[in-house]
DNA sequence: GGAGCGGCCTGGTCTATACCAAGTACATGT
DNA sequence: ACATGTACTTGGTATAGACCAGGCCGCTCC
């Protein structure tokens, strides 16, 4: 919207940019302080960090709350129409995934989840929370909702794993039919602080919806990706 | 990563986005400038503009250089697996589609698009540059490459409707396949300009290579969306 | 060795002020 | 009617300062 140089934070963010570029700083590392970076330039603190946030915007750093500003690792492909849990596409990138169960219990079926599954109200349901994390970074979190009559006793079982195999394997259920829904959203309160980002940082907001091969929902997913952590890549037959 | 009450800025975007949300101002509508809202609160301009920042990175609030903040329109909605054209989802969503054609010229074929199209460098290429606006809102760029050889004369027609229809109803190309990449990004540099939006505005960059039924390439589009101005929804068979 | 305690450093928030460039609205001139 | 100019408003950029809370690390004490 400006002209190339006519902005001291473009410049400084051009700066930071090429010394990341150049191998100064790796994927992982940590970048000199807010008040180092501002010494090096002669510029006030406020605009090193304007282009600090341009970087982040862009995916090119993150934010450790009240730790430093470290070089974004890439992202992973995700490809909804595969149907592998994250643990083993993460891994097959070769990247160390983890899941974190933050919470699980049995819930009963409010209006909406009733609309969703075709079910009754009050039918018992488990609501499961999670955060998973990618090189040691938590880069989702995740809420859950099974109907517990299609896999009861779900939540005596470790779910840091692979859910649809525990799925598939315990339970016989398969998925044959995935909706997804996607769109940029801001991580804001809760997810922010799952996630340990400020609040206001922008994500992607992706729900899941899976059915199985007589169309009855099995799994109702809302996850909340940062947003530098994530490639999602479709393809498919035109209808 | 707070609690709630202790920010000063969160608390100004509840207030904004609780007049919003009672309909004090409506989509499309301008808020007070930053410095009356300051002044009703007692807070800095500083302060101000971090909510705001808050607001428009939920998209809940968009700016106009210089003119102000105005509240966004509901997003619209896009399904790739769905082959129509721009003008006639937005359209069927009761939304008003317009298109303008940046740019339309010739180009040879690069080492990049050779890969792509499986056409040898150096052969003939379109690249038509348009923009694409949604109740007179600038929503996304676009940058198209068409093979020439397969569309002869392709850009001496009004591209300003649909380039699907023009590529089906003229040269008899049809899609078959559609393969999407979808990633959160920066809108920098041209893109920021051409939307006119500030540089650093996150947004979503969505790349499509369209196949016919042969499985040759048609048509290859890098395309950039405000993050607020759309919802991806893909309903598929899982493989 | 391990737990606990400080203190330093970091980013996070906030104030106050200044100036600029581009948009807006309105009066003016043709 | 239409272009033109101008005064004013708006957001955009930048400075300099201040204080806070949480992370981090090393020291001390058990």
């Amino acid at each position: 919207m400006q002209q190339l140089d006519s902005h001291q934070y473009l410049g400084v963010r051009d700066d930071i940019a090429a010394r990341i570029a150049a191998g100064e700083f790796k994927p992982g590392e940590r970048l000199p302080s807010e008040r180092q970076l501002q010494a090096g330039g002669g510029v006030a603190r406020g605009t090193v960090r304007e282009a600090l946030f341009q970087l982040e915007a862009e995916g090119v750093i993150y934010r450790k709350d009240r730790s430093g500003w470290y070089v974004s690792p890439p992202p992973v492909v995700y490809d909804p129409t595969r149907w592998e849990g994250f643990m083993s596409y993460v891994e097959a990138q070769g990247r160390r995934p983890e899941t974190e169960t933050l919470s699980k219990v049995e819930i009963v079926c409010d209006g909406m989840l009733a609309q969703i599954f075709s079910r009754p109200v009050g039918a018992p349901m488990y609501w499961i929370r999670r955060r998973r994390l990618i090189d040691g970074r938590a880069v989702l979190i995740e809420s859950i909702i099974v109907d517990a009559a299609r896999a009861p006793g779900l939540i005596e079982h470790d779910l840091n794993g692979s859910l649809t195999s525990v799925l598939k394997t315990v339970y016989g259920v398969g998925v044959a039919r995935n909706k997804v829904d996607m769109r940029p959203c801001a991580l804001t309160r809760d997810e922010a602080e799952a996630l340990r980002v400020k609040s206001g940082l922008p994500g992607l907001s992706l729900v899941r919806t899976c059915y199985d091969a007589q169309g009855h929902v099995v799994e109702f997913d809302r996850e909340y990706w940062r947003h530098d952590a994530l490639t999602v890549s479709v393809d498919i037959r035109v209808r």
